[in-house]
DNA sequence: AATTAGCACTCAAAAAAGGGGGTTGACAAA
DNA sequence: TTTGTCAACCCCCTTTTTTGAGTGCTAATT
């Protein structure tokens, strides 16, 4: 993979590669080979950094906006940059101190991890930062309970394995008996405990239709039940925060950019499915840290963004992705550490409401 | 209240401080006397409209950004043409339709009313919306249930008469009895019901302290729960989405604005507080719906904004607000006959769910 | 063979220099 | 009170000039 030669490249080609990358994000300015010589390499003359420049180019690491006037990195020269040259540093410990104490109080005092973390994330990153969780119709039922909210009408409430909540009301148009209700949740729950929703759904439509005494007389309540955790449920799925963040760390330059990227994070369906290709896809390799830079992503609308995420376990299961979309010139060696890191906070924090012994049969609910 | 002398007013100041309000709002370019001599008023010279256009300048209704080339707005324009000339005109019944459509289905499509409503107004109106939950310590509780997720672990469910869904978890540290547990949801809703959170609060707080027999045991519970309710959760009661859409209907000059806009509605805190400022207000002078202009919002960051928006009422209580935040010239007309529609949209909704024959009692839960 | 200095050339960005078009204020006439 | 007229204004757009950083190339140097 490590295209350059070892001695050159180290030494020099690779410094260089490096600086202008790192000048660029900085800057977003073209850089030019007296800069480098003056600021970085005192000791080599600009025109031999140009003859390495002009090599560079040739072989796709950086660019030229114009026939004059300093290059730019490709994106080839960020993907060296993140594989090679950006040292995936740990982060400070004072640093991850800080960021844990933000995490805890904010996770601890709201019931939404989701909405939470991706603020953190925006706000640390200086990009938007997004919370997915995967498919809900492949989530293990932890539990489905029923509360009478008032004459014909009762809320579902499901709990999955991974600590999700859901919840909905049900009209059932006439009123239920609050034993039976009981009867109902404890048997449903019986059934389907541990099973993923799609097979839950499965199970309960056979017992609809094979009038289980359980359920007689509730048939209407089930169906509508069933046919609630059967929707897709796109929207709750995701969570983007900070496109104030966003905004605040851009330039006007990068207005358009940000037009369409908003319009595509705003249509749901399509963010998620991009999202969703890529946990599947990290899952198969086994990536924990993903970086998709402008057209890796295969997008029009991201040309010009770049999304780091990484993978959420809980246990030995991918259950989601969190991760930035920011601009293409970003800090990545400091956004792949921060995305690493709450990445960790918020899996034990799942862990830590799921992970224990595996929900015990509590039947005696009765 | 009404400044211009009627007879006038309406045959010709008026007509010309609604043309120019209008195709500003339209144009966004300053407009001059020749146009509306044109356009508007074919039977009048231009130099008479220039006399009446800098009577109103004088007023205080039209200001120039420069010595010559046309007139814009101040804000003391949009008031008086919110007030006086916007004819809050009825929506075309087929739109009504088309939108009470996209809310049935989309409302009902998904358990989060909130963000589907912010949603719906953003598409519709290219602005950004939002919709606030007043002060959640004055709600009344309808149900207070837990649900044992684990061994340790609750799920604490908790339903507003506003038909709000509050969940949160609760560690106990040790495994309670599910039935004891049953016990004490049915204590506690027995107790708490109606009363507002605050309330409801302070009466737990009384049977925890006086160890009361359905509680013993499971103080450690019911301290947290109570601890939980207390927070002031001042996040999840402003839910605001589409600022894509505001991107998108915007041109490169508000760009400034609308960073400032962004900075100042993603510190949720101040924005609440806005609009509970608002909703009070609101509440005093009995106002459905209310418009600020610009500067009106007494905030920098928002002098180049405005809110249009509506109490959201369920019985005779106003339980929260929605309406969308938007450029300062936008169209007045359209947009207020939308928020006021959709807000009737939102509580009839919530009407559904909550106004409901007062939430029998139905204690044989047992 | 690699590096460097020097030179002519290029081109974007900034500054300067025109018009054009629509607007205004003023004033005199209707 | 309204209107016609006109000089002056000034934003906006386009064109031109200037400037400065950067490049490629070549010849000289190491």
């Amino acid at each position: 993979m490590r295209i350059l030669k070892p001695e050159v490249a180290k030494s020099r080609k690779e410094k260089i590669l490096r600086w202008v990358v790192q000048q660029y994000v900085e800057t977003r300015r073209p850089v030019g080979s007296q800069m480098i010589a003056s600021e970085a390499l005192p000791d080599v003359s600009s025109a031999t950094i140009r003859n390495i420049m002009a090599e560079l180019e040739e072989e796709g690491y950086l660019y030229q906006p114009h026939t004059s006037g300093g290059r730019i990195p490709t994106d080839k020269a960020y993907r060296y940059y993140v594989d090679y040259l950006a040292n995936v540093q740990k982060m400070a410990a004072k640093e991850r101190e800080r960021i844990e104490e933000a995490y805890d109080s904010r996770v601890n005092e709201v019931d939404n991890m989701m909405v939470q973390t991706s603020r953190l994330l925006a706000m640390l990153s200086g990009a938007a930062g997004f919370v997915y969780t995967s498919n809900v119709q492949e989530q293990r039922v932890q539990r489905l309970d029923f509360i009478p909210l008032a004459p014909g009408a009762v809320l579902a409430i499901l709990v999955t394995q991974s600590g999700a909540v859901r919840h909905w009301p049900v009209r059932t148009g006439y009123t239920i008996n609050p034993t039976r209700l009981r009867v109902l949740s404890r048997f449903i729950n019986e059934e389907i405990e541990g099973l993923t929703l799609a097979q839950a759904r499965r199970i309960l439509w056979q017992h609809v239709h094979s009038g289980h005494q359980e359920i007689a007389g509730m048939a209407d309540l089930a169906t509508q039940v069933l046919k609630d955790m059967e929707r897709p449920q796109t929207d709750n799925e995701l969570y983007v925060e900070g496109f104030g963040q966003l905004l605040e760390n851009t330039s006007e330059d990068d207005f358009e950019d940000l037009k369409q990227m908003m319009r595509f994070v705003e249509e749901r369906d399509r963010f998620s499915n991009l999202l969703s290709e890529k946990m599947t896809g990290m899952e198969k390799s086994n990536q924990k840290l993903n970086v998709s830079i402008g057209s890796e992503n295969e997008l029009k609308e991201l040309k010009n963004l770049s999304i780091v995420s990484t993978a959420c376990k809980v246990g030995d299961k991918t259950v989601g992705m969190l991760g930035i979309i920011g601009p293409k010139h970003m800090e990545y060696t400091r956004v792949m550490s921060l995305v690493n890191f709450i990445g960790s906070l918020l899996e034990s924090s799942l862990q830590n409401w799921t992970a224990l012994p595996p929900a015990e049969k509590d039947d005696d609910y009765e």
